[in-house]
DNA sequence: CCGTAAATTTCGCCA
DNA sequence: TGGCGAAGTTTACGG
């Protein structure tokens, strides 16, 4: 494909904002945080209509390069090849993509207003909790989430348990890990040095990795088995209730 | 676009081995170790030749959706719509794609054997380091990189400063937040028991984060100030030596 | 704009 | 195969 006749059709596409999908043979350049090259190669490039610019190989689920929203693009005919450049400030990053062969564009106005819903997130496990606290263990009453620790950091829950005592509860949606015990014990000491009286801590996650039960036992954490799915599901039968109780 | 048409295309472009680009408005479902829900909306799907699927919106970095490579890859008619699904097994996944209308479908073999070089990362910080020891101090001397510790974690750099004292280096490409100084003490502690001496810590990166200086100070962590595009002109210059050396 | 943490994180290395 | 940590992580949500 002429280059020249390439070079117009894409401004023009991204003038009317299209999606524009490029196939060729190019070498692309990245310099910014970090560096890279990456020699002449059969790639697909995607400039969206928010100026965001993705190079996809033919393999793998990462672009190899990209460029985020609302990046500065430039298009020019350089040496018999066609140069798309990506500008981006703060960070100072620019993408350069150098066809030398372009063997087809195309382009597309596609209209996308849909939402996204996520479920069985960390998110829901803590909405799980608080509908049916007895997750944790029966008489465990939360009274504050995403409470603010002094030095640096965030509570998932706040609560008392059956005995009055002050209980900080973590939530992870995947096995809990050393670094996760770490920050839970953190969080524990902030929580101590604020309250003036030692919290139980409580990690709740699908599960604990082999090298953070050691440091749960040392730390005195406690655990408690609750896995994203299963937080949806409670949700999900809440969801129900709540209809009932409104058709009633 | 007919869909049995479409379908047909696409189960040949696969068999092809080719990267496939499919446009249209589609509806995406998701379920595995979490789920979600995409409504109706205009789309680019695109299938590479590792069987890793990409829904991509006309705007975001992301992917809303998508599939690693090895997915078993099915294909249907279903009630006039043109369903695709991507199954993925550990964890157990699955993507399914319906396309209400396929505006087009493109697809090419493509060639990418390129190298992917990048530069400037936190292992660049290291090699610099190794080979330039001073940028710690005068007469910091490394001694062991990588060092694996008692209950997680590795040791970036493990050395002995100019007086002869244990001293132990974290490295990072970005500012350090007060997540790495605690992940540094967490490895002074390792390091202090498993030889019997507290060592130095020192942090090396391009800036610490402001809510991180009282954390580093607190616990006495040393802070070195390099960069990554710093380290990769050392290693550049390293380079041109060694050509130089090989010519002589 | 900085800080903080989640993410279907992915990816690569290494035991 | 699983653990471990980096990444140009990106993204979202506060203050």
């Amino acid at each position: 494909m002429d280059l020249a006749v390439a070079l117009e059709r894409i401004k023009q596409a991204i003038l009317k904002r299209e999606v524009i999908v490029i196939v060729g043979l190019c070498e692309v350049f990245y310099e910014g945080r970090a560096s890279s090259i990456l020699g002449p190669g059969e790639r697909i490039a995607i400039i969206k209509s928010d100026y965001s610019v993705l190079i996809h190989r033919p393999s793998g689920y990462e672009p190899s390069n990209w460029q985020p929203p609302d990046s500065k693009i430039d298009l020019k005919i350089k040496d018999n090849t066609l140069v798309l450049e990506a500008r981006r400030v703060n960070p100072s990053e620019i993408l350069t993509v150098i066809f030398h062969e372009v063997y087809q564009i195309l382009s597309w106005k596609l209209l996308d207003e849909a939402d996204f819903s996520m479920y069985a997130t960390e998110e829901d496990m803590k909405k799980a909790i608080l509908f049916n606290p007895s997750i944790i263990e029966e008489g465990f009453q939360p009274f504050e989430q995403e409470r603010k620790l002094k030095p640096s950091g965030f509570v998932d829950i706040l609560g008392v348990d059956s005995s009055g005592r002050l209980t900080v509860v973590e939530i992870k949606r995947r096995k809990a890990t050393v670094e996760d015990i770490n920050q839970l014990v953190q969080y524990a000491n902030s929580v101590e040095r604020e309250f003036g009286v030692r919290p139980r801590a409580i990690i709740v996650a699908p599960g604990v990795q082999r090298s953070a039960v050691r440091a749960m036992h040392i730390n005195s954490i406690e655990f408690r088995c609750l896995t994203p799915k299963k937080s949806a599901e409670i949700l999900r039968k809440k969801a129900g209730l709540d209809r009932y109780a409104g058709l009633e």
